[in-house]
DNA sequence: GGGAGCGATGCAATCGCTTTCATCGAATAG
DNA sequence: CTATTCGATGAAAGCGATTGCATCGCTCCC
């Protein structure tokens, strides 16, 4: 009772000329062959006859047919995408380790949904629904989202991988390091290193916060008194450097080293710092965080804490790939852990 | 003969106690409406009434319903998404571009997917495929991809965008500048300064190479002999400083100033230069590309050349929206011009 | 008082694929 | 020589929304 009139048959009959841009069923038309095999000849080539293969590829080739990835992913309610969350594109920490995760998603057929959070928790909020309701395969995250918001995802079947990060009990799993672990080596360096006052320079996130409690206790452990301290908007740039510095001149005790919460801030307190006339490292140390590449190039090269951006990009790849074949995870922390490079700037 | 057995509706009355996502059917089925009425509340809840709107949100409530925005984009055949592609995220010329418009179009709803086409073609290529696939309002890209490619779009729905240049018959629109007039103004400006000998730091790009281009022109209609050059990978970071500045010390005849392709470059040779004990600008002047944040906090600040990244972004919006709601353009071509910004480092 | 007009809703076709199940001929086994 | 198996393909039922058209009360106006 539902069938069709064969009326559409001549006008399909005519091939290319139609204004709409061409379907499966055209390809198939066109190679003589059902709309089933051309979508297996496309999804898993091996499975069609040699010369069938032959004739669909130029039907497509003839049809100019681009697939609808929007219908494909609805009909095998699998997207093939993921949603990066990061606060910010300039200035991030992350970039090195984003660029690495989104070259291999591309070169794995995955393509990348980016999302820029800002500080705001709300916008993590709407990016993840989005994210969620396109039913990406997983969201990689720099931080946690709302709570209401984790429900959602842990109702749906969508992998939540939160990165540079190791919550007690993250939603999904979570591939990073101890920040508070982080604060806690790099005061045992200072203090080996001999340096008396230090000053720290931290951002109003969770994750800087962690850092300075880590570096607070084990200093004060250590015997000293407690360290004098800047506050600085996120994310940690080169620009903040000359309110820093401003704040160091002005106080009564110098301090002998600046524990930054970026490799760019700390450029920028090194330039700031010559531009004074102090020498680094023997004036003023100054110790960056993260090793981005400009921290091995600088004058002087910059002391600075390593994370393994490729390892938590393999290792973010790895979850995704076990996610994507239905198994399961052996753990849901892994700690990919950090090294203090010791350069010529403390 | 297929009808299926009504086994089914016991078990979906039960509601939230099943495994599957919950559907628009399910919270039309609790909200004790038609699902076409569910589907106007969230695509526009003006037409429905306001108490079948409040039972509506209590369902969606109720049942955690997360739209499935793959169904609805293939039944509306639009997609609210945006593909970005860029060369790379780290050093950037563009990235304060992009992160604007990133905020832009998730502030007006549309999604953006990123992708990373290093310098390979063939990596754009199949990049735009992938947004095509995706059925894109509008790929957004710094470079043109290929011919195949470009046919491929030209017959799709979606809009091309080609930012940061402007090309004689762009494929869809371009918004830009021109890089030659952008050279030309450069050698102008430092012959006004009485410069003698500029150095010219050049990545093998085409935008690169036109900016080239326009200042060996007018340097040499200018009086001059050819300035000396060198040529780096792309992208222009602050790490070639060390090569380059190598280059010019081993010169007989030492250049006065030198021109890069990007602030950070720039960066790089000041920090190089003073190292060596040089003072800038009285002993080599440095001219920066972009004027991005740092230039203008750099010691000394960078005279640079800005593009606004924020009109582009806004023209960019513009245009999406305009081809969102079906309408022509007025121009294949927006000339967003440029600035030279003299600081202290020329 | 009898349409016309309108606001709110339901019905059902449709979007372009994927995937299960059935089919069919050929090859292999017993 | 028949029964199985297997590889290649087709038929058709979804996937979960959107949207044009039809329906149904009402109010409004002459």
């Amino acid at each position: 009772m539902t069938k069709p009139p064969p009326a559409s048959s001549s006008a399909a009959e005519q091939g290319s000329s139609t204004n709409r841009p061409p379907t499966l069923t055209d390809v198939a038309r066109e190679a003589k062959v059902s709309s089933a095999t051309v979508s297996r000849f496309l999804n898993n080539p091996g499975v069609v006859a040699e010369e069938t293969g032959a004739r669909i590829r130029a039907a497509i080739e003839l049809t100019g047919y681009i697939p609808n990835a929007l219908a494909g992913d609805l009909a095998s309610s699998k997207s093939r995408m993921v949603a990066v969350l990061i606060p910010h594109l300039e200035h991030s920490l992350f970039n090195d380790m984003i660029e690495r995760m989104v070259g291999e998603m591309t070169a794995s057929g995955n393509n990348v949904m980016i999302g820029l959070t800002g500080t705001s928790r709300d916008r993590t909020d709407s990016l993840v629904r989005a994210a969620l309701a396109r039913r990406v395969d997983a969201i990689i995250s720099t931080g946690p989202a709302s709570e209401a918001v984790d429900s959602m995802v842990a109702r749906s079947r969508t992998l939540f991988i939160q990165v540079w990060e190791l919550p007690e009990e993250p939603v999904g799993i979570a591939i990073g390091f101890s920040h508070e672990d982080a604060g806690r080596d790099i005061a045992r360096f200072l203090a080996s290193r001999g340096y008396q006052r230090p000053h720290l320079v931290t951002a109003d996130s969770p994750r800087a916060q962690a850092r300075k409690q880590g570096f607070f206790t084990e200093w004060q452990a250590l015997g000293h008194a407690a360290p004098s301290e800047s506050i600085v908007d996120m994310p940690t740039r080169f620009g903040h450097a000359r309110r820093v510095f401003a704040d160091i001149r002005r106080m009564d005790e110098r301090p002998d080293v600046v524990v930054c919460g970026s490799d760019h801030l700390a450029q920028g307190l090194i330039v700031e710092a010559q531009a004074a006339g102090l020498r680094v490292p023997d004036d003023l140390g100054v110790l960056g965080f993260g090793n981005n590449a400009i921290s091995g190039e600088m004058r002087p090269t910059i002391t600075s804490v390593d994370v393994d951006g490729a390892r938590i990009a393999r290792e973010v790849m790895a979850a995704i790939a076990r996610h994507q074949e239905g198994k399961d995870f052996l753990s849901r922390k892994i700690d990919v852990g950090f090294r203090l490079i010791a350069r010529e700037s403390v």
